[in-house]
DNA sequence: TATAAAATTTTACACGCGTAAATTAATTAT
DNA sequence: ATAATTAATTTACGCGTGTAAAATTTTATA
């Protein structure tokens, strides 16, 4: 009881068993006759014995960790994704690794690489996008098995996931033109953020397809400070009287909340209501957009659905262990929240 | 060149050297002479080769990993400290492991458990404080050099570092006082956040400083979804007319948030100006605070010093290799953020 | 230049576990 | 009850590295 039992062969003995059979417990309990196991439950409960990591890593042909990397967790929306996304890697069987990008393609790097020596069983990854060092994360994901999530990057990885920005951007051009004015689109000249292109494209289409002129608000502004981006140059746009149009469609929620604080200190009063100003929407439906002021009218991602389907997919990969024969599109419908400022 | 580097001896034949000195090389390059080391890096560059990380570590004494635990990486006030105190850990030449407890107490020792079994040379905690199951978390700082920050534990760690509430509440209290009404202070009845009890006590003793009749809204409410209490709770107590005051400090700028949203679907204009019904300020300064509507008054906390004491901390503590004689606890003074909701 | 001292490299062993193959025990069929 | 079959366990070996101690090389000193 007081020497210490210093590895399984130790701990073995004091089951009165082989060290193999241990293991084989350990790696999956039911792969031994129940009264063995019994007797080692029973050890269990009395010695304090856990197998070392890094020695049962060392020897299987595949660790049980899945890496998680998405682009920003400072943002509360893929803070959310990996929350969920991390839960359903742990009942799947396997240990998530999370890891953030910060936003730079250095450190999305970075992250690869310090996954590949993990050596995951497969990754998750949310890549930055346009930003993103397409030629060594392909690298990667010839390596290591590779689901994309959120954005896609051309032809990388096993599979890819996301939101249907055409449906989702239409749905709400479409609202918005119903309901008042067409909206003007407001986002980044150059957007850092993942999907900001597609919703570009998708808002063009959208307009055209209803017969209306589409107009694009670019403005300035580096990094993921969207907030700030949306305040300050949201803030000139008004000020300076180039809105032509009553309602602003954002690129996302983020630029949209920086905007409509642009607007409160204007003296504009958002929202749909009679005596408004001004009409402003979102997209991704932020955890926060719910308690803005008016709250805010977005679009949101079927997240959960990303996810599910995200993990479940490259559980099939690992278990098959093989790369599948060809690369998986799935595109999520998105949902109009309606709410006050739109 | 065609045939693969299965290990370190393999590359240090290739080399010409020794895998010892190549193992010297890897822990520390300029332990090994100029000569081997061009003859090392010389090779890296022609060849593809890493060391196998469970074997360092398998074999190490001490791993380079440091654990970082923060109660719930969905609020953006924990994913700000966590980006921080992350990018110090890697400036220290070490590995951290980022877990979230999602705010639950389980959660909580379920990552101090994965985290033991990393064996991780330090690791610093943001615990969720009373939800805490202390019991554990003490067991866990026994065997693993810890050092708490944000929110204190009873004598658990070696160290804490944390905001000095009774200062920084005590400074919004004084600025509330003396630029209008007293402040009432709003609250969840059971708040499950690290220090919702200690600025309670804090606005108490601040209060009776200035020798103000103290008035505490406690809202009932679970859980960490801090605005939805205080739109649903805060919308409340302003629609049945409960507020004697025309000024609330919240326990924190989510609160705030929450209560702000539920001020303006009642009708109610919040901030100072005139024409003002209600002045809101919360606590914390959380990244979005600038852009609600109006912008929250706050008093930021100063976790960059919080964040670089931590580190500093764990890794003289890693460094000496010896509990520290008495447990070190220091408080940083918070910031009073003037903006215009109070 | 010879020699002592210091720095570097090498030898030899250990770390704690997974796993294929061999053995033994349990189960089923005859 | 015994043989055939299957399941469980054990034997034997390997994984890729760290590290103390021994051997060697380099540098400093005389």
């Amino acid at each position: 009881m007081n020497d210490k039992i210093k590895n399984m062969e130790d701990f073995a003995s004091l089951c009165g068993i082989s060290r193999p059979t241990l293991s084989k417990y350990f790696n999956a309990p039911d792969s031994v006759r129940k009264s063995t196991r019994f007797k080692i439950e029973a050890a269990l409960e009395k010695f304090d014995y856990r197998p070392n990591i890094y020695a049962i890593n060392q020897n299987r042909r595949q660790t049980k960790n899945i890496g998680l990397v998405v682009p920003n967790l400072t943002d509360p929306f893929f803070a959310g994704i990996a929350r969920t996304i991390e839960g359903l890697i742990i009942d799947a069987g396997y240990n998530p690794l999370l890891l953030s990008s910060h936003g730079g393609p250095q450190k999305e790097i970075t992250n690869l690489e310090s996954l590949r020596s993990i050596k995951p069983a497969g990754v998750l990854l949310a890549p930055l996008g346009r930003a993103s060092d397409q030629r060594r994360v392909n690298e990667f994901t010839r390596e290591v098995p590779t689901v994309l999530f959120d954005s896609n990057l051309d032809e990388a990885g096993e599979a890819f996931f996301g939101s249907d920005n055409n449906q989702s951007i239409g749905l709400i051009v479409e609202y918005l033109c119903r309901t008042g004015e067409a909206p003007a689109f407001f986002e980044m000249k150059n957007p850092i953020n993942p999907n900001a292109f597609k919703r570009r494209t998708a808002y063009l289409a959208a307009m055209e397809k209803l017969g209306r002129e589409p107009e694009l608000i670019q403005v300035d502004g580096e990094g993921w400070n969207f907030e700030e981006v949306g305040f300050l140059e949201g803030g000139k746009v008004i000020s300076e009287g180039r809105l032509r149009t009553n309602t602003l469609l954002c690129s996302n929620d983020r630029l949209a909340i920086g905007v409509m604080s642009a607007a409160f200190e204007a003296g504009f009063r958002v929202g749909h209501a009679d005596g408004c100003d001004l009409r402003v929407a979102g997209h991704d439906d932020h955890p926060f957009s719910r308690y803005t002021c008016p709250s805010l009218t977005t679009v949101s991602q079927d997240y959960a659905a990303i996810g599910k389907c995200s993990v479940d997919t490259i559980m099939k990969i690992i278990d098959s262990n093989e790369k599948s024969a060809e690369r998986e599109v799935k595109l999520f419908e998105g949902r109009l929240i309606m709410r006050g400022s739109a």
